[in-house]
DNA sequence: CGACTTGTAACCAGGGTGTGACCGGGTGGC
DNA sequence: GCCACCCGGTCACACCCTGGTTACAAGTCG
């Protein structure tokens, strides 16, 4: 999907204390954008478990003996976590015994970062595919909408919004700037994937279709708004019965004060 | 998690004319118990897929110049096989170039017949540990239906709905993520194991049959849905009870009865 | 007031899906 | 080894939904 699939990039830690390669990395890692961070000593399980990492690169030779153990209990409390052990000389059967008791890769230093890195992200781009899945994206809720990105689908309440495939990709990514005002190219170009051309109506024709849905399932609210001459605005604004000020519109406040009552 | 749980050896398949490293490597997979087979060209993709093999290693000398779009076709047609780059003296740029494509990892001949075992081991534990996740759990139960992964079979009451291997591997899937829609495609490559081609039926087919054999079996439950343009989501839901409405025939839609119509 | 932008409704073609039939290969019984 | 059966997978056909266009009304700004 896209150029920047950044939605998640990469969290990385290195424990190591050899400053030139961790220099060297660390530059090679900001280019490639990733998230990262170097562990001077053995972090507790517990703490590693809070950084929420994808890879865990290792050095056993600044742990001395306890590495092994340490690398064990890696493995073992953190299924999850991609681990490369990177380090000098060894045997064979200490990489054996390495990769058999949980590890993901074993490099030998000293070794090119790019390659190091190449094998971070084998090893990642594989743990991702496997949890793919899992991830549940929390819903993104709106006025009393809730737009679920799993579901392909919008609820008020429990009751569907019953949106199509189209319908839904346009108020996701409405919703997503919500408060924003977005032009219309941008639309046709985010939803559609390429370059609208002039006079096209399918925007204004999916937004209609949008707000008489979002109407019939959620009368007290109005969700999309017009900017003459540029484009949508996505915002939950409560349609108050009562004559109150008539701020007619302005505000473009993502959701921060919801005004509970209903 | 033992060597050999014997349940589901690990199958490996090497590309390579190396016979002597063959020769050495088949005596330690047999070893280990393993399954595996040499293969002495450059296969069909479609006949790898019917290997449904866990680990491929690849030799990339044996092809030549086409051995770079053999391992890139590989890989992006199996994304759930674990591939293994055993070669002669390469560049970084090579190491890099390969992982980046797909490989898991890559390793350098001459080789420890040990150390590769080992790391196929590692790149084949990960897919086991995604796949062993859900088998732990006891029935799935939804609706009137309890699917049951120790048995291969979904039952209602009693009685086996009778379904078929790859029937039960999809309602599994389907089940397994209950209410979250399921793309095609993500169906498609998780239970069938490879990329799904454009135009390709056998999803709709099979939820055709299992549908089929649910009401047989539930009459009174629906449980795939169709999400049009998406795929398909899993949730038990009762059909409204004919209960008095003497409409002879159209009630029980599913939507708020909505008396639009007239 | 006029030109342009946006809202609205109806319409139609294309494509996605449900469904039944068919076929080749594998398996198990005889 | 032969045969019947079962299963997986493809194909063809029908149907319906969706997406996108067009035409016209209503609104906005200069």
């Amino acid at each position: 999907m896209g150029s920047s699939t950044g939605q998640s990039p990469v969290r990385l830690a290195v424990l190591d204390s050899d400053t030139g390669f961790l220099q060297v990395l660390a530059n090679r890692l900001d280019a490639a954008g990733w998230q990262h961070r170097v562990l001077a000593s053995p972090v507790p399980i517990d703490a590693l478990v809070s950084m929420r990492l994808n890879v865990l690169v290792i050095d056993l030779a600044v742990l001395g003996p306890a590495g092994w153990s340490y690398l064990e209990k890696v493995c073992d409390r953190l299924p999850s976590l991609g681990v490369i052990v990177c380090t000098g000389r060894s045997s064979v059967s200490q990489r054996v015994r390495g990769l058999r008791m949980g590890a993901d890769d074993w490099v030998t230093k000293p070794c090119h970062p790019e390659e190091l890195i190449a094998r971070a992200e084998a090893v990642a781009r594989r743990r991702r595919r496997a949890e793919a899945a899992r991830v549940e994206v929390g819903p993104v809720v709106a006025g009393e909408l809730a737009i679920r990105a799993d579901q392909f689908q919008a609820f008020v309440g429990d009751a569907s919004v019953d949106l199509t495939r189209r319908e839904f990709e346009l108020i996701q990514l409405l919703a997503d700037a919500s408060g924003q005002v977005l032009p219309r190219e941008e639309i046709y170009q985010r939803v559609w994937g390429y370059a609208m051309v002039h006079g096209d109506r399918s925007v204004d024709v999916f937004v209609r279709k949008l707000r008489q849905k979002l109407e019939r399932s959620s009368p007290r609210w109005r969700y999309i708004h017009t900017h003459f001459g540029i484009g949508y605005r996505f915002a939950a604004e409560p349609l108050d019965p009562p004559a109150v000020a008539p701020v007619p519109e302005r505000a473009a406040e993502p959701t921060p004060s919801l005004p509970a009552f209903v």
